[in-house]
DNA sequence: GGTTGACTTCGAGTGCGCTCGAACTTCTAC
DNA sequence: GTAGAAGTTCGAGCGCACTCGAAGTCAACC
């Protein structure tokens, strides 16, 4: 591997890069989901693909529908060693026993809420039969 | 169509049957996402059919992200009468597309995590192989 | 008809996950 | 060197979606 001075990026180049505000990035270090992260010689932040990359994985676990209190439990795992692997991947396939049956049900949703976009979508079509003032065409946008 | 004084459920019953607590079904009434729900000679409400699929419609909304806003907003169309139906449909199927994103998004968060816990069995497995005393068998429960 | 438990209203409280603001410091560009 | 943008800490505030509690009323069963 080459050797680079990797310089980072500032918290709000991170913020656009990563997808999660500036505030955020500070709150979550500020609970311990992000460790330190490395300071220029002024005190900013700067972030490299270290930083990055967990804050890319907090995101996932987030928006998989974790509780930040989860997670924090997962990250002390993390810091805890080598020895926690079995735990960390205990708590992943639960997490991820809990995705699978999300994703269940919002496609049951997905059909559900196909069917009632159909049977509106009946409504109209019959209306439009019986109502000669009624649109022919399909309304664009609200 | 068979006449049936139709009974309809108690609170409580409405509860356990929709899996929404007594708590929110009055919530919900209260803010008006469900219409008066009939009353019987004591004041204490009964939940008919009617009132029961309407819970559960309201519950598919908020299950795949809708926010009470949101939702107060398209019941309100509903009682504005059927004129309001293009409406609908373009608010459903606007919704429909924030849904279909996110099973896309949870199913690519699913890939992710499924990857990573590889990762996770992977250094098991290298561990293992140098470490006489770890277990050989997959851990079954928490 | 009495007791026990479920129901009523209404306002207040809770937990979550940010999000903001003030007061100050540092970096960047000119 | 200086102006202005971007960074810092810290506590407080916010919006959402419930959730609870008090005080009283009604229903069901013995």
């Amino acid at each position: 591997m080459a050797i680079v001075t990797d310089p980072g990026l500032s918290i709000e180049e991170a913020a656009v890069r990563t997808g999660v505000s500036a505030h955020t990035l500070r709150y979550y270090e500020r609970i311990g989901l992000l460790a330190e992260v490395p300071r220029g010689p002024g005190g900013h932040r700067r972030y490299t693909d270290a930083e990055l990359g967990a804050v890319v994985f907090l995101t996932l676990l987030r928006q998989t529908g974790m509780s930040i209190r989860d997670m924090q439990r997962f990250v002390d795992l993390t810091r805890e060693g080598d020895h926690t692997i079995p735990q960390r991947v205990e708590v992943l396939s639960e997490h991820r026993e809990q995705l699978v049956a999300q994703l269940a049900l919002l496609n049951k949703h997905l059909r559900a809420l196909d069917h009632k976009i159909g049977i509106y979508r009946g409504m109209l079509g019959e209306a439009e039969a019986s109502d000669p003032g009624a649109p022919t065409k399909e309304k664009k946008d609200a």
